[in-house]
RNA sequence: GGGCCUGUGGCUUAGCCUGGAUAGAGCGCCGGGCUUCUAACCCGGAUGUCGGGGGUUCGAAUCCCCCCAGGCCCGCCA
């Protein structure tokens, strides 16, 4: 609707004026779209853009298809501010279920995300990607695309076999309720202080991995064994975090179903391809310095070598193919789509986030310095059940437990997936248990007032013509959200809805304290119940989106 | 040494790609507001050389160049 306004005056404009560009901005507290065109048109035009800028609304004033809006001009700038037709219009889209949901796409899309090595619990970096990506699969999921997603099992990495190691020489007992992922994180540590004290520990994990790349049966059924108790506790966390994959994808599969050697075989042809004891490309003719391996001396495939034969294999059954992936990666992902543009494969898009660290230093899951989601997970929850038995004693345990679940979650979610992906950050305790403004909780406690109001009303008759500016200004931040989910997926940057979601709670809990809605009377209160009404939906859209809780009550 | 990312009030951060109207917001600080629809809230105030310098432009937080600082990467690890 409101993307439909935006192409109708950009029309208008270029047609008006001549513009190749409409150079249409947003209008700020003067209007609901502006545009600069007039400044763009002084020189050609030989005149002030003030001049300019009246004249062209006296034109677009004359415009039938222009006529339900005001068209002023405020010096050089031209505004447009859409009157109580379209407010109307759009506020009758937002009450319905389902709102912001776009045309079906036929496009299939494969998003992976968080693919965390199994050597360790999943740690507060870790669910950085967990939640950019989980979000980004919501927000195409409402934009209509037929998705799945993935976690890419690194399941015979150096780290694995490492753990492998740990469990057949060292003391490696689970303790009573341990975690699994906790346990293997646990092996894991104490097998690198072996490996610090002694070289020769090295030569035995080599043998593991070349036994594994061969597929001998009894280490692969010890590495997969590990790694599956690995994922059994990622599952546990993840499900706490709301995230979930559709597929989980086994990387020593590309090995055992021949991929890997296939694409090696293709890559061998390649012209930046060199063999001598090792096989690598050499794509210093696009920029890339050094020597992407493919193969060791001793035969086994690396890391990069899979990883093209996943790409590959996802590009052939998918029409768009996303990775969520840490900085780290940057350079091996760029060479990874060098390598497939050069093969003539589908290239994936990469999104990337900066590194979440700690305030001593960079987190190590070998070194054990890591916060793990797990005790994040818990001490939220911990905090959010005092802070719901503080605000609402009268209600029993099991409502106030779940009410601390939903509220850790956003909570959690929120704070991670509000900042700009490309922000390094530092975990901090306080910033994450805040349940303030600017959070998660902030904006359930909004949609939960406005069920709240809701419950209250009853029975009302909708009315969607709204009078009054703080009436207004809600509606048409209402509006907007449609084109947010579209800007998600253009963009590829899921924070944008996380700020589009607190500009909505902070526009209607200003409304609400400016604006009786259960007190007023008649029409007035039709209209503004309707609103109530569209706000909730749109709160709760919103949110889910968001993979947070739209709870009715806090 | 080279590449990528970041630098916005005391702290955290939006805006930068697609240059425009007094740079938004939260925390903290100061002052107000619950016999009124959920105060996890609202209203008002103080706090900014948008890292520094140069350039392009009628106009730069935004584009270009140089410099400084921090993060990440540059492996026969994944």
């Amino acid at each position: 609707m409101l993307h439909d306004v935006f192409i109708t005056i950009e029309t208008a404009i270029k047609e008006t004026s001549g513009a190749a560009d409409a150079l249409l901005t947003n209008g700020g507290e003067h209007a609901d779209l502006a545009s600069t065109v007039a400044f763009a048109l002084a020189k050609q035009k030989k005149q002030a853009p003030v001049k300019i800028a009246q004249d062209l609304v006296d034109e677009l004033k004359k415009r039938p298809e222009l006529s339900g809006m005001t068209i002023e001009a405020t010096g050089p700038y031209i505004n447009f501010i859409l009157g109580n037709a379209y407010v109307s219009e759009m506020l009758k889209a937002a009450v319905q279920p389902g709102y912001g949901n776009l045309e079906k796409k036929t496009t299939r899309v494969v998003l992976e995300h968080t693919s965390a090595n199994p050597n360790g619990p999943l740690h507060v970096g870790h669910i950085r990607n967990s939640i950019i990506g989980d979000t980004l699969a919501r927000v195409f999921r409402k934009a209509g695309y037929p998705l799945e997603v993935q976690y890419y099992v690194n399941d015979m990495g150096r780290q694995i076999a490492i753990v492998v190691w740990g469990f057949d020489n060292l003391d490696s007992a689970q303790y009573p309720g341990e975690k699994e992922d906790a346990h293997i994180a646990r092996v894991y540590i104490a097998a690198n202080r072996e490996i610090e004290k002694d070289e020769g520990i090295t030569q035995q994990v080599n043998t593991l991995m070349q036994l594994v790349e061969n597929g001998d049966p009894a280490t692969v059924r010890k590495f997969r064994k590990e790694v599956a108790r690995c994922l059994d506790g990622f599952r546990v966390t993840m499900k706490d975090l709301n995230v979930a994959h559709d597929r989980f994808v086994w990387e020593s599969d590309f090995i055992r179903n021949g991929n890997t050697e296939r694409i090696i075989n293709k890559l061998k042809r390649m012209p930046q391809a060199h063999e001598d004891e090792t096989l690598y490309l050499d794509l210093s003719e696009f920029g890339f310095e050094n020597k992407y391996v493919i193969r060791r001396s001793d035969g086994t495939s690396v890391y990069a070598a899979r990883d093209l034969a996943f790409h590959a294999w996802k590009g052939a059954n998918f029409d768009r193919v996303i990775d969520v992936l840490g900085a780290d990666h940057k350079l091996i992902g760029a060479q990874l789509q060098c390598t497939m543009k050069i093969l003539g494969e589908k290239v994936p898009e990469i999104v990337h986030f900066e590194f979440v660290s700690l305030p001593e230093g960079s987190m190590s899951t070998r070194a054990g310095k890591f916060v793990s989601a797990d005790d994040l997970i818990a001490e939220i929850r911990k905090r959010a059940f005092d802070e719901v038995t503080t605000r609402r004693p009268e209600l029993d345990e099991a409502t106030r437990r779940s009410i601390a679940q939903s509220v850790g979650l956003a909570a959690i979610r929120y704070d991670i997936v509000k900042v700009s992906p490309e922000k390094s950050t530092v975990f901090d305790w306080k910033e994450a248990l805040d349940f303030e403004r600017q959070s998660g909780p902030y904006i359930q406690y909004a949609h939960a007032r406005a069920c709240s109001i809701l419950e209250k009303a009853g029975e009302f008759a909708e009315c969607y013509d709204m009078e009054t500016e703080q009436e207004i200004i809600l509606a048409k931040q209402i509006a907007k959200f449609p084109m947010t989910i579209e800007k998600v997926v253009a963009e590829l940057r899921p924070h944008i809805l996380a700020t589009y979601a607190r500009e909505l709670a902070d526009t209607f809990n200003t409304f609400y304290h400016f604006e009786p809605v259960l007190k007023s009377e008649g029409k007035v209160r039709d209209r503004r119940l309707t609103l109530v009404k569209a706000v909730q939906n749109t709160l709760k859209e919103s949110l889910e989106t968001l993979g947070i809780d739209a709870i009715r009550s806090m």
